[in-house]
DNA sequence: TGTACATCAGTGAACGCGCGTTCACTGATGTAC
DNA sequence: TGTACATCAGTGAACGCGCGTTCACTGATGTAC
């Protein structure tokens, strides 16, 4: 048993974001005194390990990017060509949000402090990015850093996009929730890079 | 003067809806209480209009999307080739989110009813879709049924994750909040159609 | 080894708030004769 | 033209709820000598 793993008290902070966690893939939206209730502890407790309840939110966004960008890592290595490891990617990321859709929503939640100014305190999120920007780079060695970032948005907002519109069933969700449906649509975004 | 123009009491379904077009402007979340204190009224008075809540930021959101509709409308007859009036189209997209973000979010909610199954029955919406799609298959006459929708998708996806990502601060806010940053991620994926 | 004490993770009660919705009602409007 | 009446858009009070946060506190832990 690690240090962390004392029973009486202590590690609330990994149980409140863990119950977090657990609250978020239960459905919708997540209240501090719920978290604390969950873990069996006054709502003030948090405080001793959280400044206030966005502190808290943060805490729970990073955990899903993490997962997030182990997941796109994976992808990453996956396939041979550069342009079927971007494919991918976009599948993990489709199946990422559809399987963690209010995580994923937190994640790209804009009323969130580090939602101001990128993700740039929040090195999961970078490395994902990262990961990501490596394979397009892969895709078209040539280019140059403007052609780059500007290869690396037009892919991620298409994606994006595509999520977004497709958990908020704007889409034919039917069709383009399988694999074939998202290739159709993406592939043609990838060919541009 | 119109009979809707009652002054002691009537019309209230108008004001309510401008209310809440009101307090969308001025920032964040709506409550029903305080449409109703705007408009100088009980809350309850608000059920004699509206089933509940969620009714009325339906109809709230369905001036947004007239608004956004009547926009695009006039972005696609405005230049000459279609690829320019794709691009119109697109800017004015953008411009439409900058310019009224909480509309802009309410419209793309994806906890509202209406966000079920499509946006069937809120004809402005269709409207729009609609715009978006002629101009589309004016680039490639050519195109087949399938072809055009897969194209119509790819395009709306990147255009939105664009302004999605842009709202939420994931991208760089001084370039990419130009015609010009925009035209460089989004002119390629225009290319594809 | 045993005692004194500082530390600090927790408690419990309260503050002040706003929310959506329901209830029984009132009082003005407009129609029928 | 005047009266009786039904309609229906509003009121006011209440229900029950949950929220984030602050306050003064307690009681267990672990360290110093």
């Amino acid at each position: 048993m690690k240090r962390e793993d004392k029973f009486h008290h202590g590690n609330l902070h990994a149980a409140l974001i863990a119950a977090g966690v657990e609250a978020l893939e239960s459905g919708g939206e997540v209240s501090l005194r719920d978290l604390a209730r969950r873990v069996g502890v006054s709502p003030t407790a948090a405080y001793r390990h959280f400044a206030d309840k966005s502190a808290l939110m943060t805490a729970i966004a990073e955990t899903g990017f993490a997962d997030f960008a182990a997941r796109m890592e994976r992808a990453a290595g996956a396939g041979q060509p550069p342009q079927a490891r971007i494919m991918d990617q976009a599948w993990t990321y489709m199946t990422f949000a559809r399987e963690r859709p209010a995580m994923f929503r937190l994640m790209f939640a804009d009323d969130l402090p580090f939602a101001q100014g990128g993700t740039a305190d929040m090195p999961a999120a970078q490395h994902a990015f990262q990961t990501l920007q490596e394979t397009i780079h892969a895709a078209n060695p040539a280019a140059d850093a403007g052609q780059l970032r500007g290869g690396v948005v037009r892919f991620w907002a298409a994606l994006h996009g595509y999520v977004v519109l497709y958990l908020a069933g704007r889409l034919d969700n039917e069709k383009d929730g399988t694999r074939a449906g998202m290739e159709a649509v993406i592939g043609p975004v990838i060919a541009t890079l």
